[in-house]
DNA sequence: TGTACATCAGTGAACGCGCGTTCACTGATGTAC
DNA sequence: TGTACATCAGTGAACGCGCGTTCACTGATGTAC
């Protein structure tokens, strides 16, 4: 059946794509993001940067693809945790967010550039789009469930913005251990959940 | 007098670095941060790329040094603000800060940059650190006279976070003119006052 | 079973561009005597 | 007042590098008959 076997094919060729992200995150978690480039990539997927190509129109996409992949576990864990909690559980939700962005901070820079950039296409706008909507309305059941006084979305707006902002002001640096700058975030960001939830520390 | 004259000489060669740094300026406000270049930047002052090294060390410092002075007067006038004050002012502050930075993009793409990029020079880094914490304490005085509980110098870090992560978050768009831009960036910013006020919207 | 042809993954090398920075040099001005 | 020399701003052209992407080609596998 001619069905059957292109979609075979199909399936081949999705392995083949989801070897070259797996070598993309490997280069993304060994060194900054703007230093990433396909040279290596290939290199590291063990095949010619111009194969790549047959894969990935262009760069743009194959990082896109590799920041969806990499950040859909994460996502689908917060919103598993805003769903299952009776108050929104927005503390552990507060934690489970700095923790994972501290360890993983490839895709946080990738965020941020394709934030600032300007140069995105629109697809890819459009599905960064789409991600942030999801993880807004995490936020969303969370305080919703809190009862929070005002509008839900704008809080969630608000509040999401406030994290990543503590990611993007305390990094690492020279003087600073990745445990330090953990520990300062996380206490920085309870401080931001202690004035979203009414109960200031 | 020898000390008379190389002085003078020295404010010259000082006047000469400041039509570079205008220039510079000129570059900034017209296009991505990303795309501005030395020789853009040499032909706007009407010079050639290589004077620009004998005022410069390199790109970073001249970067640096227009950064320091673009938004030297915006700080100013924010501590003026906190300190004239009687309650602390954060709601002025926020919408200056808001304000300033949404019709000034390129010193905070400048400053995003120099956080996340990761391979600023230390001296760079250094004075980049000096400002913030003069920005910081800004809002230690506003907190201080707003009798926040808790520490407050965390108090501090998590509010300019939180502002920082509001113009990192809400950007122009396809479909997002300025204005908008400004109104919705406002809107939530006057939320983030709110819970540091305890008078929650 | 064999032959001509189509399809497609894969490739090394090269293209092309942007861009920070340096080079080797010119020309004006100041200094020593 | 004149001459040799030092200093220094300024320059056009080139260097050098990184890097995304494309080119022209090979070789394996499938298809038609």
């Amino acid at each position: 059946m001619a069905g059957t076997f292109s979609r075979l094919k199909e399936q081949e060729k999705d392995l083949r794509k989801n070897i070259i992200i797996d070598a993309a995150e490997k280069e993304f978690a060994a060194k900054p993001f703007n230093r990433v480039n396909m040279r290596d990539i290939a290199k590291n997927a063990g095949i010619s940067p111009a194969s790549i190509y047959r894969y990935f129109p262009d760069q743009q996409s194959l990082f896109l693809e590799a920041f969806v992949r990499g950040t859909s576990d994460i996502f689908q864990k917060l919103a598993d945790i805003a769903d299952r909690s009776n108050d929104g559980a927005l503390k552990e939700i507060t934690e489970v967010f700095i923790e994972y962005f501290t360890h993983n901070d490839q895709y946080f820079s990738m965020l941020m550039h394709f934030f600032l950039d300007g140069t995105v296409e629109q697809d890819v706008f459009e599905k960064l789009r789409a991600l942030e909507r999801n993880l807004l309305s995490v936020f969303d059941v969370a305080f919703t469930k809190m009862k929070i006084k005002g509008n839900i979305r704008f809080n969630s707006h608000t509040y999401f913005a406030g994290l990543v902002g503590i990611v993007a002001t305390f990094r690492n640096r020279p003087d600073k251990e990745l445990p330090d700058v953990l520990e300062h975030r996380q206490r920085v960001s309870s401080i931001l959940a202690g004035h979203f939830s009414g109960t200031a520390d």
